[in-house]
DNA sequence: AAAAGACGCAACCGCTAATCG
DNA sequence: CCGATTAGCGGTTGCGTCTTT
């Protein structure tokens, strides 16, 4: 009988609660129990916008009134906050409920070691599933599971309680005395960074007679810090910097041209930075392209398979469903920046990884984060200086105190050991062996041709 | 069959950023 | 410009369900 009573509030009474407001004229009226076609209204933002702006207007006040006497009686008096937390994370069209497929898993592990916590930033990626629902998988399933095959091997590194004490306490790292909302400009400055290194990098590699070993050896060994001190005027790299470089090392590009980039001081126009920041994507994108299928392919079937998909520039309608083509990376085109991280996240799956504009902030991180996900791949090895001290004054790192430490991906502060990761992760490792095949052996011109 | 514990997930809380008037 | 309001985010909690004993 209890039974029954449960199912009847869930399903019944439940939903009922939606038509309660905080009686304030702008808070939304959502009735959208009584007038359920607006449950597979697509556009939220008009359907909210609707009642916020006219509904009062037509509702009886008086009505209004025995709607929230009846909802209180009944305990289910909701405000409009939680009315948005419900559309957003139960009710909104489009959500995918159940259970999530091995290709979403390897997605949110991936994502969560390079975007660190930021299920906002990772449920864009996968845009049937909620910030929330990944949230919960994460703590309910793939800790557990990360913890099982991570195992004897690192008894003494817990991984994700590594993450969740930098999440909830975040008092040990600078990085995490980055108020929220300023990462994205972090990784733009990462990206800058990159672009500088890059350049760098590459002239100094004319100039050393194409001995590359030279340039490895500056940046695998980055504890040094003068050398990075010359390069880049008294700033040590960022991690995307230096995961540039090092990429670009790591395939000996001996053919590389340097980028006709590179203004004089700080003052880098945002052309410059995007050509600089496209050749980056463009070089890792090559890097890491599997043998089988490449980013734009992938779209391309995916716009095949779903009729639905759009493709949208930078600002796209939030919408949710929408596909953001994974064009060239720019830092103006938002979405756009995903091209790199969804190469490098081509799973061996018909599903295709798509960039989701909800939010122009989750689409920033993309370059860095995918300059940092080749990173992941070379982890074991990477050198990192996190003591770099980020100034949103003027956008630079500072603080040359130089210490040797495993590269922390996306955050820098929330580095999981990835070895283990690689054993279960990544078939895509062969795949993207092959890329650096495919890297080295492309023609002076075709570098030449990313610049 | 019942109690206890584990699990899963929607919802809540508190905070910051963005927007509005 | 400024205060109020709203949106968004991530951590945490509460509670229903499932599993084990």
């Amino acid at each position: 009988m209890f039974s029954i009573q449960c199912i009847f509030l869930k399903k019944i009474l439940f939903p009922l609660s939606f038509i309660t407001s905080t009686s304030t004229s702008t808070s939304f009226f959502p009735l959208l129990i009584v007038l359920p076609q607006f449950y597979s209204h697509g556009n939220s933002e008009r359907f909210f916008s609707f009642y916020t702006q006219d509904l009062d207007k037509y509702v009886n006040p008086l009505f209004h009134f025995f709607w929230m006497f009846f909802l209180l009686g009944l305990g289910l008096l909701r405000c409009s906050k939680s009315c948005r937390l419900r559309w957003t994370n139960y009710l909104r069209p489009g959500i995918k409920r159940g259970n999530f497929s091995e290709h979403e898993e390897k997605m949110i592990i991936h994502l969560q070691a390079l975007l660190g916590n930021r299920w906002a930033a990772i449920a864009s990626y996968l845009p049937q599933r909620t910030d929330n629902d990944i949230k919960n998988y994460w703590n309910t399933h793939l800790k557990k599971k990360l913890k099982k095959l991570q195992g004897g091997n690192e008894h003494d590194h817990d991984h994700d309680h590594s993450h969740d004490s930098s999440a909830s306490s975040s008092h040990h790292h600078h990085q995490e005395s980055i108020p929220k909302g300023q990462w994205e400009r972090r990784l733009q400055t990462d990206i800058h960074m990159a672009k500088q290194a890059l350049c760098e990098a590459l002239s100094l590699d004319k100039s050393s007679s194409n001995n590359n070993n030279i340039i490895d050896s500056k940046i695998m060994t980055t504890s040094s810090s003068s050398s990075f001190t010359t390069l880049q005027d008294s700033k040590p790299p960022s991690s995307a910097a230096s995961a540039a470089l090092s990429v670009l090392n790591h395939h000996g590009n001996q053919n590389f041209v340097k980028p006709i980039v590179q203004s004089s001081g700080n003052n880098h126009s945002s052309t410059t930075y995007a050509s600089s920041a496209e050749n980056i994507a463009k070089l890792l994108q090559n890097w890491m392209k599997t043998p089988t299928k490449s980013a734009s392919e992938n779209t391309q079937q995916s716009s095949e398979n779903n009729p639905s998909v759009v493709t949208v520039g930078s600002g796209g309608s939030p919408s949710e469903g929408t596909v953001v083509s994974t064009g060239p990376m720019t830092p103006e085109a938002g979405g756009g920046g995903g091209g790199c991280l969804d190469s490098f996240l081509s799973f061996n799956s018909t599903t295709t990884t798509t960039a989701v504009a909800r939010r122009s902030d989750v689409t920033v991180a993309h370059p860095s984060a995918a300059a940092a996900a080749v990173s992941v791949d070379e982890v074991g090895n990477y050198r990192h200086n996190n003591n770099n001290n980020y100034n949103h004054d003027n956008g630079f790192f500072q603080n040359n105190n130089n210490k040797v430490t495993n590269m922390e991906v996306g955050q820098n502060n929330q580095i999981p050991p990835l070895s283990f990761l690689e054993k279960w992760l990544l078939e895509d490792a062969a795949a993207a062996a092959q890329g650096q095949e495919d890297l080295m052996n492309m023609s002076l011109g075709e570098t030449a041709d990313l610049f």
